[in-house]
DNA sequence: CATCAAAACGCCCTCTGCTGGGATGAC
DNA sequence: AGTCATCCCAGCAGAGGGCGTTTTGATG
């Protein structure tokens, strides 16, 4: 059994994907309908935060599939599903190395050889730790331990190997160890060497676990089902296989022990002749008793009866409690623990978690131990049951079965319908409050977010840009400095204007000292601000400088500011009626920022330039070709009209 | 062999929560 | 104009509930 590498899936799904294991699966086992693969051996390890597990971990071969840990697999738990594999005679004895078999019969036998040390890892570790005890835990609540279809395999240290009786402790230190399980024992039962006690109904499992290829990090195991071979079979030089006996030959009966019957079809066995003559009939597709309504065939003069009752609407099983009727005692026995009795007698082992089936239990489980069965066939996605991965499937094929009545907006999954109706098409929408401030949110995820972002203790000090105040929570720090917000800090000592930065009472208090620190270095001109020298350059010196005009859609007549054509275009009366380029710049901005806008307005009234020449003013960026020089005063009729706040502002812009 | 009850299988549903992209507003 | 934070929204997956149907074990 060679370990080969396989990829780690690159697609990440949820937190609890993340775990998951790439799976080799022999190619016969994929069902490619429906695009769902029918693999059932798929298993994920570990727990989901266990993110410190190193990559370094080799693969593991558990049956026929080779299981490749993710990084967070291999947690604290090192728990390992596994199920029972079916081998031929001769597989069965070349794992045991050409050992006879050991004789079984009912209940469960977990033999376990040990070629060399196991290699099993916790923590991350690659190598030196080995860990001489495996524990073998079965989920009795789960199933018959006749009926295994998981097993963990959980590392423990060996002084934390425990027998309780649903775990069992197999030491792997010897090269040989031989563990007999016997179901309802209180007590485990170790035989070394390969000497069992027959118990009649035993069933046998082999597990081994051997070191893989040599250096590297891999440990094999492999659970074999020897439940249905008799001694005799195995040794007969494989002249019948498990799984694979001739149903007449079926009825196999050594002396002093049960008759075992075992499907030639299926892996079904059974004690009882008539359990097994029906049974075959399941693959026979013999269904004699036909619906006369339907034409729907059964097997079964019962599942006609019940069949052609869901036709007449007969349920003779009336909920006493509910207007709900059934047709079988089972379902009304179901629906009184769902609806009424919530009697649910299947508990989960490692959480709180009941249910009122066991296959819901079953299900639950998988939450623990990560396995997920079903892979999808084309990405690495694997689901924990068949709906969900029937739902993912409408992620490849696009098919959004659920549309809105109203808008007809079309959704992948009902619950994103409802939520779409709620929130756009209802009047009463609802609304979550945050409990710390004001803010209402109409989703409770993005509640969350807002919790998250805005009302979390951060160790760190935030502080307030405005003064000295610091905060932890950010919510805090905001609403502090809005208080900053319409508050003038700034006061000239010479007059009574205030304003909110700093950097307009710099500008503001040259008006009072006389200072013009910005000089155009083509006519010397002095300005107090150094967007007025911009303005002055580019409207007298820079000859490439095409200013923006707004032509009045009316009369084509040019304006730099689109109010001064607006204002214009009220009141002609022209003929041209085309909308320039620059027509629809002015529309847009209309539209988009009418703050700007107004702004706009608002210098244009005081320092227009007349664009009737075809020149108007623009404010560059930095990157405008400006001068410095200080320069004595001048231009008093660009400068003296404008705030400094609307200037500063300007140059924000 | 028929029948019943329990178990198992299968399907669909709802509720929940996280995620990421686009829109929007504040700075 | 650019950046950033927040909000809105649809997409998508996890978990579990509920019930119809089929299979199986047990029994008369």
């Amino acid at each position: 059994m060679a370990a080969s590498k396989n990829p780690v899936p690159s697609e990440q799904f949820t937190k609890i994907k993340e775990l998951e294991l790439t799976l080799e699966t022999a190619p016969e086992k994929q069902d490619k309908e429906d695009g769902v693969c029918g693999v059932t051996e798929c298993s994920s390890l570990g727990k989901p935060d266990a993110q410190h597990i190193h990559r370094a971990q080799g693969p593991i071969l558990v049956g026929n599939h080779e299981l490749v840990p993710s990084p967070a697999e291999g947690s604290e738990n090192g728990i390992l599903a596994l199920q029972p594999v079916q081998l031929t005679p001769e597989e069965a004895q070349l794992q045991r190395g050409g050992r006879p078999a050991p004789q079984s019969h009912e209940g469960v036998q977990v033999l376990v050889h040990q070629a060399h040390n196991s290699l099993l890892w916790v923590d991350g570790e690659p190598q030196q730790s080995l860990y001489p005890y495996v524990t073998i835990s079965l989920q009795e609540e789960v199933y018959s331990v006749q009926e295994v279809e998981l097993m963990e395999f959980q590392v423990l240290d060996e002084s934390r190997a425990e027998t309780s009786e649903n775990t069992f402790v197999v030491n792997l230190s010897e090269n040989t160890r031989l563990i007999k399980l016997k179901k309802g024992e209180e007590e485990t039962q170790y035989l070394v060497g390969g000497e069992f006690v027959r118990t009649p109904g035993e069933q046998l499992f082999l597990v081994e676990a051997t070191a893989g290829e040599e250096g590297s990090n891999e440990v094999v195991l492999t659970i074999s089902n020897l439940s249905v071979e008799e001694p005799e079979d195995i040794s007969a030089s494989g002249q019948s296989q498990p799984g694979k006996a001739d149903a007449t030959k079926s009825p196999q009966k050594t002396e002093g022990v049960k008759r075992t019957f075992q499907c030639d079809v299926c892996t079904f066995t059974s004690s009882r002749i008539s359990s097994f003559n029906r049974h075959m009939k399941t693959h026979s597709g013999e269904k004699p008793y036909v619906c006369h309504l339907c034409l729907k065939a059964f097997r079964t003069v019962t599942l006609l009866r019940n069949h052609i009752n869901t036709h007449t609407g007969t349920r003779p099983y009336k909920c006493g409690d509910c207007d709900m009727a059934f047709v079988t005692s089972g379902e009304l026995v179901r629906h009184r623990r769902y609806r009424h009795t919530h009697e649910k007698p299947f508990k989960c082992s490692m959480c709180k978690y009941a249910s009122v089936e066991a296959s819901k239990l079953k299900r639950h489980i998988r939450s623990h131990t990560g396995e997920r069965p079903f892979q999808c066939c084309l990405c690495s996605y694997a689901s924990k049951d068949t709906y969900k991965l029937k739902r993912h499937m409408r992620t490849h094929s696009g098919e959004k079965p659920y549309e809105c009545h109203i808008c007809h907006a079309r959704f992948t999954q009902r619950g994103t319908m409802k939520i779409h109706i709620v929130q756009k098409h209802s009047e009463n929408v609802p609304k979550y409050q945050c409990p710390h401030c004001a803010t209402t949110i109409a989703r409770k995820s993005d509640l969350r977010v807002h919790l998250r972002n805005q009302h979390t203790y951060k160790a760190a000090e935030m502080k307030c840009r405005y003064c000295s105040a610091s905060f932890h929570e950010r919510y805090s720090l905001v609403q502090h400095q809005k208080t900053h917000k319409n508050e003038k800090r700034f006061k000239c000592e010479h007059c009574g204007y205030a304003c909110k930065q700093e950097r307009h009472m710099t500008v503001h208090i040259r008006t009072h000292t006389g200072e013009k620190p910005f000089s155009c270095l083509t006519c010397n001109k002095c300005f107090r601000q150094k967007q007025l020298l911009n303005v002055h350059f580019r409207k007298y010196h820079d000859t490439s400088f095409i200013p923006t005009v707004y032509e009045c859609p009316t009369c084509g007549r040019g304006f730099s500011r689109w109010n001064n054509m607006q204002r214009h275009s009220e009141k002609c009366d022209g003929e041209d009626k085309k909308l320039t380029h620059s027509g629809k710049r002015m529309k847009k901005k209309k539209q988009t920022n009418p703050q700007e806008a107004e702004m706009e307005k608002d210098a244009t009234a005081t320092a227009t330039v007349d664009a009737t020449a075809g020149r108007g003013e623009q404010f560059p960026g930095e990157t405008g070709l400006v001068h410095f020089q200080e320069a004595p005063a001048g231009d008093q009729d660009l400068e003296e009209n404008m705030t400094c706040e609307m200037i500063l502002d300007m140059m924000d812009k």
